[in-house]
RNA sequence: GGUACCAUAGCUCAGUUGGUAGAGCAACGGACUGAAAAUCCGUGUGUCCCCGGUUCGAUUCCUGGUGGUACCA
C-alpha cells in the first residue's frame, strides 16, 4: 500500500491542531507543521503553537525550530517537508499528518511550486526603493518591457506581485512566465485533504477568546522582545504588528487587542476563501472530524 | 421645567437649493507559484426617528410628538 499524507487544514483557531494530534496518537504517526509562523522559536505565543506537552505527546517537525533570522518560504517548505516525509512514513506505519493553515505551504508540498532562482537581498532593496519614489505605474512599465506575457494576467494592482516578478527577470535574465509552468509535480506517496470548519459566529468567539488567552499569557512581553526585530518578514504577523504599533505610541492598547482580533478573522477568512476554491479538500465539522477522518482512512484502503 | 442643537447603513458621519441617498471603518465575496498570519481586488446590506401638513412629489420645508446632547433654571 502507498504511504498516505493525510492534511489537516482549516482556519486559524478552528482547533486543526487538537483534531491532529487525536489523528496522529490514532495512528501512532508524526505531525508536520504547516505553518508559515509556528516554524519560529521566537513566536510561540502569538502564532498558538504547540505546547511542550502537545510536542511530548506526539513528534512534531517544523515547529518552533528556526530562528526569524533564518526565515522560511515556500519553497524551502516543500524541499524540507519532502527530506522528513520518507522517515516519518517509516515510523508512522506508512502515514504522516501535514497539519496547519499557511495554504501555500500546503500547496506547495502537495502540488509542488516551480524552481526559481534565488533573489539577492540587495536587489530587493534597490526595487523597493524604485517603487517608494517612483511608484507602481512605473515598475508594471518595467515589467512590461521584460514580460508582457506575465503582464497579461497578473495582479498589476499589487505591488508584492510586480516586484517579485521583476526581480525574477532581472536575475534570470528571462521573463518569469517562462520560469513558471504551473505544472504539478507527482509525488510518491497518496494524499488525502481534509478541511475543518465551524459555523462563523462560533469561530469568531474562538479567535476573540483566543486572543485574550494570548494576552494573559504573556503575548506583550513576548512581542515586546522582538521589538528589535520587527522589520523582519517573520514578524509581519497578525498580533505581533498591532503590538509593535502600540509599543511606538501609535495605538492604545485595548485598540491594538480589537485590531489583533479583527485582523485574525480577516486572516480566518482567507484560508476559508483559499479552501473553497479546492475541490480536493473534504470538509468536517471539528466535532465530529476525528471519527470522521479515521473512518475515510480505513475505508479508503 | 426653559432654550438651543441633533436624529440618515452594524458604527462614525456626509448629502439631497424638494425628484427616495454615499464616504470611512465593520461585514461579506474573490485572487494567490520562493515575504503568504504577506500582498492585492470586488460588493451597499437603508421605514433617511414617528404622526400630520404644504406640494405633482418630502429623507429634505412646516406643526406636533419621541429620543439624545449641551447650556440655563
Amino acid at each position: 500500500m502507498a504511504d498516505t499524507l493525510i492534511v489537516i487544514a482549516g482556519p486559524t483557531a478552528v482547533g486543526k491542531s487538537d483534531v491532529a494530534l487525536h489523528v496522529a496518537e490514532a495512528l501512532s504517526c508524526e505531525i508536520i507543521s504547516a505553518d508559515s509562523r509556528q516554524v519560529y522559536q521566537e513566536m510561540r505565543i502569538g502564532t498558538a503553537a504547540p505546547s511542550d506537552a502537545d510536542l511530548s505527546r506526539v513528534p512534531h517537525h517544523l515547529v518552533r525550530c528556526r530562528s526569524v533570522l533564518s526565515p522560511l518560504n515556500a519553497y524551502d517548505f516543500e524541499q524540507e517537508v519532502l527530506q522528513i516525509l520518507p522517515g516519518a512514513f517509516m515510523r508512522g506505519g506508512g502515514v504522516a499528518v501535514l497539519a496547519g493553515g499557511s495554504m501555500m505551504y500546503v500547496d506547495a508540498l502537495c502540488r509542488g511550486i516551480d524552481p526559481m532562482p534565488d533573489v539577492p537581498p540587495i536587489l530587493r532593496e534597490q526595487l523597493k526603493a524604485e517603487l517608494e519614489q517612483r511608484g507602481l505605474p512605473h515598475m508594471v512599465s518595467r515589467l512590461q518591457d521584460l514580460d508582457p506575457d506575465y503582464c497579461r494576467h497578473a495582479d498589476l494592482h499589487n505591488p508584492r506581485r510586480v516586484l517579485h516578478a521583476l526581480e525574477l527577470c532581472i536575475v534570470s535574465g528571462k521573463p518569469v512566465s517562462r520560469l513558471r509552468t504551473g505544472l504539478p509535480k507527482s509525488r510518491p506517496f497518496r494524499i488525502i485533504k481534509f478541511a475543518i470548519s465551524r459555523p462563523r459566529p462560533e469561530l469568531y468567539d474562538r479567535i476573540d477568546a483566543r486572543v485574550d488567552q494570548m494576552v494573559a499569557d504573556g503575548l506583550i512581553p513576548e512581542a515586546q522582545s522582538l521589538v528589535h526585530l520587527s522589520h523582519l518578514p517573520a514578524l509581519q504577523t497578525v498580533g505581533y504588528r498591532e503590538l509593535f504599533s502600540h509599543f511606538r505610541g501609535g495605538l492604545q492598547l485595548p485598540e491594538a487587542i480589537s485590531l489583533i482580533k479583527r485582523n485574525t478573522r480577516h486572516y480566518a477568512k482567507k484560508q476559508i476563501t483559499w479552501l473553497n476554491a479546492d475541490p480536493d479538500y473534504i470538509s468536517l465539522p471539528a466535532t465530529s472530524a476525528l471519527p470522521a477522518i479515521l473512518n475515510a482512512l480505513s475505508t479508503a484502503e
